[in-house]
DNA sequence: AGCTAAGTGGACACCTGCGTCCACATAGGC
DNA sequence: GCCTATGTGGACGCAGGTGTCCACTTAGCT
């Protein structure tokens, strides 16, 4: 699961370092990236020595403290890709990655920012992006998916979609849902 | 244009008033609202104690400074009432608030914030709310406009239009253009 | 149990934001 | 031209962010 690094880490280090990404992983989805390291740390109960010794950088911890959710966007879309129905597994991709983004505030960042350095969340990102650009050529052909449809277009509206944020999780939970179905009839075919 | 003020100010502090509220309509609308005060009195030519002798707070400040953008904010919705159509009124209004919001990004924020002391910004935000409130039911009655729309489904999409500000202004133009055209469609009643 | 290298947290120096205070400058009536 | 109320900018103290350093603690081999 998690790689294992080619200088192994003292028990009690690991422990700590263990405890950091849980604890990035808490704070970055409910603050979003802008949540500070000594936060972070203080929540993890260490220093803040040991928290830049094993993350000298927030996109390092980033980039570490997103894997899974970088797993679980990709599988969402493999999951669309497998419906049978094109459209429908469209539809589906765009209301579980709202509701994904929604729930994790710091990854949406992650996701839209391109860090130059955080390479595996760039290369995951694009795999992805490669996937639901299949899905949406079938869900063309399909005649569901308006044929203007660009991959830009996805990007727009999850961009525009973390505009959400700014409000308390109630209101935003209903918010994100509301506009995950406006998206989907903004991308739908004009005639039924 | 500009209201009279009871005690009437010397003539280089109304210069300088004058200064600091060109300033922080440059700036506010470039950066946003998060601008800091030292930076609009800087642009200004001021030190930090006039800006604040004239405007104590923040929201003051941007509460004159969009004055000019409130009212045009309303004339765009009065012209979309006045519009022989109201479908084609209610998309012409959504496509030049976005216009409005793309061009001034404080404004997005102030217009959406609804600070409890700037009470002019919330009154005849109430206000253009009312009139896009008319234009809905008309356009619904006419039968373009999605019979489950509401306005807090405006709000949502203005609120997401906002997100759309992290790129640069070039890239920035086109999604906002793009964005108020998928939200027309995502208004847009089903069959044609 | 003792030793040592790895690991740690608090202190530190720096930056940038905020709002306020006060000694000096100056507009404008005389 | 002078005098004074009004207006001003720079300096100040505070809060909260950043990354780094170093004297102490401690895991884990012997």
């Amino acid at each position: 699961m998690t790689e294992q690094l080619p200088q192994k880490l003292r028990s009690d280090a690991e422990d700590n370092r263990d405890r950091i990404l849980e604890s990035a992983r808490v704070l970055f989805a409910r603050e979003g990236l802008t949540v500070p390291m000594r936060a972070i740390a203080r929540h993890a109960g260490v220093g803040p020595a040991t928290l830049y010794r094993r993350f000298p950088t927030k996109q390092l911890l980033a980039t570490e403290a997103f894997a899974e959710q970088i797993r679980a966007c990709q599988a969402i879309v493999d999951e669309g890709l497998a419906t049978p129905d094109p459209w429908q597994g469209f539809c589906s991709v765009i209301e579980r990655i709202c509701e994904l983004h929604l729930q994790n505030r710091g990854f949406t960042d992650a996701f839209l920012a391109t860090y130059p350095d955080a390479v595996d969340i760039a290369e995951s990102r694009e795999l992805t992006l490669k996937s639901v650009a299949t899905l949406a050529r079938r869900a063309k052909a399909h005649g569901r998916l308006r044929k203007d449809f660009e991959l830009a277009d996805l990007m727009i509206m999850l961009t525009a979609h973390r505009g959400l944020h700014v409000s308390d999780p109630a209101t935003r939970t209903t918010a994100s849902r509301r506009f995950a179905t406006l998206v989907v009839q903004a991308f739908a075919a004009e005639h039924a």
